[in-house]
DNA sequence: GGATCGATCGGCT
DNA sequence: GCCGATCGATCCG
């Protein structure tokens, strides 16, 4: 056997096919897969509860319906790559772009259910309430590590120190949709129900 | 070069 | 519930 290899489907990495969907359907399929960072060799981990899809220059709530700058060109990259950018000063959040490259999409990673390395995320989170450790866009990337600099990585990449894993499928029942959090101005932008999350979960931001 | 704004968070009331 | 923080990207002149 080799050992290399991890034994469960679980914990095999998504691969770059499964970006490279409509991102409606990859959002609602994000639920329940698992979101992994190592940092030195530790596995910090949680399962993916809450997420946003921004699809195309059309969205207007989407940072490409300005059409392609320099911040926001991850997001017209290759899927399975990730578009971090900063918010108020203060906070970064992580999407991961999906769709054939040229066209731009990516989904805002919103909350996660901490699993693994929870010692390491209590250390950055001093203070705060483990139910809210992974809860919002800026807490996910506090909580995992991640930061600016990793804009335009590779979750697909061999040697990523980011990934995705199969984790545990979420049953249609209880996916639940909703517009996305904070979203103003034009009507369609605002009303869209382009946010998922697992329906009645403690732990799901709002 | 300067002004404005934002896919938020945490502390305080 | 409300408000201030804090800074990069973008837009205007």
């Amino acid at each position: 056997m080799d050992l290399r290899r991890p034994v469960s489907k679980s914990m095999r990495r998504l691969p770059r096919s499964f970006f490279e969907r409509p991102t409606l359907e990859v959002a609602r399929d994000l639920l329940g897969r698992r979101l992994v960072r190592l940092i030195r060799g530790h596995r910090i981990s949680g399962r993916i509860i809450e997420v946003e899809a921004y699809i195309g220059e059309d969205d207007l709530a989407s940072h490409a319906s300005v059409g392609r700058t320099a911040r926001n060109a991850a997001m017209y990259g290759p899927p399975g790559h990730i578009y971090v950018y900063m918010l108020y000063g203060r906070h970064c959040c992580l999407n991961i772009v999906t769709e054939p490259e040229g066209f731009p999409a990516a989904i805002l990673i919103r909350a996660l259910e901490p699993e693994e390395g929870l010692s390491w995320i209590a250390r950055r989170r001093r203070g705060i309430r483990i139910q809210d450790w992974l809860r919002g866009p800026g807490r996910v990337c506090a909580g995992l590590g991640i930061h600016r600099a990793l804009n335009g990585h590779d979750l697909c990449a061999p040697d990523s120190q980011l990934w995705v894993e199969w984790g545990k499928p979420i049953p249609n029942d209880q996916v639940a949709s909703s517009p996305r959090i904070r979203v103003r101005g034009d009507l369609l932008a605002r009303t869209r129900p382009w946010r998922f999350y697992i329906r009645d979960h403690p732990l799901v931001s709002r």
